[in-house]
Parts: C-alpha cells; sequence; structure tokens
RNA sequence: GGAGGGAUGGCCGAGAGGACGAAGGCGGUUGUCUUGAAAACAACUGUGGCAGUGAUGUCACCGGGGGUUCGAAUCCCUCUCCCUCCGCCA
C-alpha cells in the first residue's frame, strides 16, 4: 500500500509509475477521488459529533440539577443530529471499504534505476558467473537422470497427488535435506540471520500483508472450510511475525531465514514446463527475509543478494543476474533481481532466486513500524526478501551440470561435511 | 469435541450507562534536593485520522465487527484469541 499524502501530492510521478509497470487497471485516479470524498464525509461527521459530545454532557449536567423539559428538548435535539451522523457513517463506511479495496490493488512504483519495458523481454542481464559446463556426450535432463538414479519417482507422485507432484527418494530427498541444511547453516553463521520455523498456514490478513490477497488468491491453495491459506512463500508468515508491532529503537535490522515447503497453484500456466520438478505444486525453498530502516534499503538489497550468490558460487553452478523490468515486476516489488542457474540437461537458465526490496509498501500493509530513536514518531520499516534458494531447481541443476557418461553424479566438495564420503549418486 | 471463565494504556490492575483517554500501582522521562548515586518529592509520560504554515483544535480508539441509547469501557448480538476442567490425540 502506498502513503496516501504522497500520492496527493505527486499525480504525475504515479501515473508515470503505472505506465511503466504496464497496469493501466490499478485503480489510483478512483482511490484519489474516493480520499478527497472519504474526508469530506469524515469532515461532516466529525462536526456533528463534537455538537453531539457538547450535547450529551450537558444533558447529564441537566438531569442532574433537574431540568427535566429542558434536558428533554435538547435530547431531541441530540436525536436528529444522531440520525444524521448515522446517514454519514453509513456513506462513510461505504466510500472506505472502496477506498481501501483500491488502494489495496494498486502496486509498488519501481525504484529509478529498474529497466523500464512493457514485459520479461525487457529484463536485463547485469551480471554472469561462471563457465557452463561442456560435455563428451549428450547430458541428460533430470527427468530422466533423476527417474534413472530412482531418487526421483514421478510416476508414483502423480499417481497419489496428481500432476505436478513427485517423490524424491533416497539420495535424492537426503541431497534436498543437506542442501537445505547447509543454505541456512551459512546465511546463520556467515551473514548473521536468525533461523525461523513459521506457520505454513496463515490467515487471510497475513496473506493481504504480503500482498498476496487480494489480487492473487487463485495462485493459493486453501482450506475450504476455514480461513487458512497455504504459504506459496515462507516470506508471507515471517514478514507478518512483526504485524501490527512498533519495533524498539535500535531493534533494526532483523534478519531472518526459514526453510519451508511452498505450495503454489501454478494455475496461470496449466501445460507448462509440465515436465521434472522445474515447476511444481510443492517445493521446498530457504527464505531470507530481512526489516531495515529506510535509507539502508538499497545496500541491503546488495547485499541479500549476494547471500543467495554465494551459495552459488561454492556449488560451482554457472549463474546470471537479471534485473527485472518494470513490466515484469512483481505488484509488491519496487526493484527486483532474479538468480538463474544454468541446467546443462534442459538447457535453460533456472530461475533459484528472487531477491526484492519492497520499501515500506510490504509495512504499510502489514502496520510494520519502528520507532528511530527514543520518543520519536514510529515510522513504517522497509522490507526485503529473496530466496536463498529453492531446493528443486538447485537440484536440477546439480544433477544436470555434474552428471558423467554412465549416468552417476558427482556433488560438490563444499558438501562433504554433510555428506560424509557419500559424495556421489549412482 | 463438551462445560465454564476471561481480553482495559509499556506492564499490573480498578471501573458495571453521563464529570472516563480511563482510578491506583509499577516502569519511563524531566526537574528539586545531593559532591555523585540512592531515597524522597513534583511534573510529564499511548496510537492514529482530519483541519491549520504553526501554536493548536477536533474526532476516534478499553480484543475485532455490528447494534441499543441524547450519550457505551460499561447493556445486547457476533467473531477472534487466551485460560481452567473433561474427552481425544502425536
Amino acid at each position: 500500500m502506498l502513503d496516501i499524502r504522497w500520492m496527493r501530492e505527486n499525480r504525475e510521478a504515479l501515473a508515470e509509475a503505472m505506465v511503466k509497470l504496464n497496469d493501466p487497471e490499478a485503480p489510483w485516479e478512483q482511490a484519489l477521488d474516493l480520499d478527497g470524498k472519504r474526508r469530506e464525509l469524515l469532515q461532516q461527521a466529525e462536526k456533528l459529533r463534537e455538537e453531539r459530545n457538547t450535547g450529551s454532557k450537558r444533558i447529564g449536567v441537566l438531569f442532574r440539577e433537574k431540568k427535566a423539559s429542558e434536558a428533554g428538548a435538547l435530547k431531541e435535539r441530540m436525536g436528529r443530529i444522531g440520525a444524521e451522523i448515522a446517514q454519514l457513517d453509513e456513506d462513510l463506511r461505504r466510500v472506505e471499504a472502496a477506498y481501501h479495496d483500491a488502494m489495496m490493488r494498486i502496486p509498488n512504483p519501481p525504484e529509478k534505476d529498474v529497466p523500464v519495458a512493457p514485459d520479461e523481454e525487457g529484463n536485463v542481464v547485469v551480471s554472469q558467473w561462471g563457465e557452463l559446463p561442456e560435455f563428451d556426450f549428450v547430458p541428460q535432463a533430470h527427468w530422466d537422470l533423476g527417474t534413472d538414479l530412482d531418487i526421483i519417482d514421478f510416476e508414483r507422485g502423480v499417481a497419489t497427488a496428481g500432476s505436478r507432484f513427485y517423490f524424491l527418494k533416497g539420495a535424492g530427498a537426503r541431497l534436498q535435506r543437506i542442501l537445505s541444511n547447509w543454505f541456512l547453516d551459512v546465511h546463520i553463521r556467515e551473514h548473521g540471520f536468525t533461523e525461523i520455523y513459521p506457520p505454513m498456514m496463515v490467515r487471510g490478513h497475513a496473506m493481504e500483508g504480503t500482498g498476496n490477497l487480494p489480487k492473487f488468491g487463485d495462485n493459493l491453495y486453501r482450506d475450504a472450510e476455514e480461513d487458512y491459506w497455504f504459504i506459496p512463500t515462507a516470506e508471507v508468515s515471517v514478514t507478518n511475525m512483526h504485524r501490527d508491532e512498533i519495533l524498539d529503537p535500535g531493534a533494526l535490522p532483523l534478519y531472518y531465514v526459514a526453510s519451508t515447503p511452498c505450495f503454489r497453484r501454478e494455475k496461470v500456466s496449466a501445460g507448462k514446463d509440465v515436465r521434472g520438478i522445474k515447476r511444481v505444486h510443492q517445493f521446498q525453498k530457504v527464505e531470507m527475509v530481512k526489516f531495515v530502516e529506510p535509507a539502508a534499503g538499497r545496500d541491503e538489497l546488495e547485499s541479500l543478494t549476494r547471500a543467495a550468490e554465494v551459495l552459488l558460487e561454492r556449488l560451482d553452478l554457472p549463474y546470471r543476474r537479471v534485473a527485472i523490468a518494470t513490466g515484469d515486476l512483481s505488484f509488491v516489488a519496487a526493484i527486483k533481481y532474479d538468480l538463474e542457474v544454468w541446467a546443462a540437461g534442459c538447457r535453460e537458465w533456472l530461475e533459484v532466486s528472487s531477491c526484492s526490496l519492497f520499501r515500506d509498501f510490504q509495512a504499510r500493509r502489514a502496520n510494520i513500524r519502528y520507532r528511530p530513536r527514543e520518543g520519536a514518531r514510529p515510522e513504517f520499516v522497509y522490507t526485503l526478501n529473496g530466496s536463498g534458494l529453492a531446493l528443486p531447481r538447485v537440484i536440477i541443476a546439480l544433477l544436470e551440470n555434474n552428471q558423467r557418461a554412465d549416468g552417476s553424479v558427482k556433488l560438490p566438495d563444499v558438501l562433504r561435511p554433510y555428506l560424509g564420503d557419500e559424495m556421489e549418486i549412482g
């Protein structure tokens, strides 16, 4: 959610931002109109309320002084004012509901240096690391490799849970667990993150806080009977940890990391990426979430992105950093970098991390503030998050890039402390 | 799942239709006293909306929402959360 005061004073900048985002539907003009109406009604209602407050006090006094007839007359007048207030309140309620709904559907304007383009064609590769592996045989895709090695079972996954489900088995399941642990340990030990085990189902309002609702509900799974929504990423529950809080001076920055399953309906892309574990309904992901002071936002985004990149470098996986163009930016992000890893079997760059700065957009929705110093007014925090990293796609890259002619896979040395002597699969 | 009891400011806790943004205590800030500290005493001490350049004014907020009333922390309805006991369960 945006600051309505900023919106009032920066109509042109706002209009320009919506054009850049290629979001002509964004109801920012409606929001501003409704805001004007809202304030008008509010002032009328409050003036009447003031009159009624003083009148009611007076009635109390009159009764104590036993001036019943005078009190009766005043009572009647106050009754009429009350009816007027009720009418105004009803109008106000309607206007405010519409206003709030409009505000919740206006996306976050991009940072100045985000590449401007209408869609993902305009995304810019800003850096690339590592050498693409070369083979003297035709490298296999992970759906074949994983099946032959008996570490990914697609058939039984589909039989049990439907399409886009899978079983990881033996060395495959173990590899995912170990990667998750290693990711967490690096973030905790080297980057100052605190590990969190969050709820994986949350209330609807938590989804609104992070921006997943109201606009993107059809990407989410939910409990049919109660207001429980399955998280599509740990970002949701971890960002909402500090909902409705005013953080003490000195509390920031807060760095959290959590490894959770993520549940996504992937309804938008039926028929796309159906093979393998690239796009599935349930996957494990290590997610980093930061709460910081506004001035630190951009530096924090850089160190967040680096924390994810370092993992890929130590795994010796070639990757590139992509600056997401305005038209491809998510609803809540002001700037976003994707990290894409090379997978030699399916010959694709796979997104394994997405690192975003939200400025105070989520903080306003979830009402997360901090006190800059003792006694100062509370201000909204800046939030950031980034994957570090999404597990299935890292597994894809490890299997495909490190495969050998006989179909076996050699795992990177950095995992030796976790894998022990079992450095190979197959 | 069944039966009860609760939710009041940073914390504890009173208040049961009008003088209540809310007693009292704790905590915090500032001041007096003191060489300094402690103690004692005094004052101040919540969040947000709206109007105003501003001093300020005003409105709202006693778990959330709705209702009754001239007037609600207080009465009614409803939802959420917490606690106790019983049952069940990992």
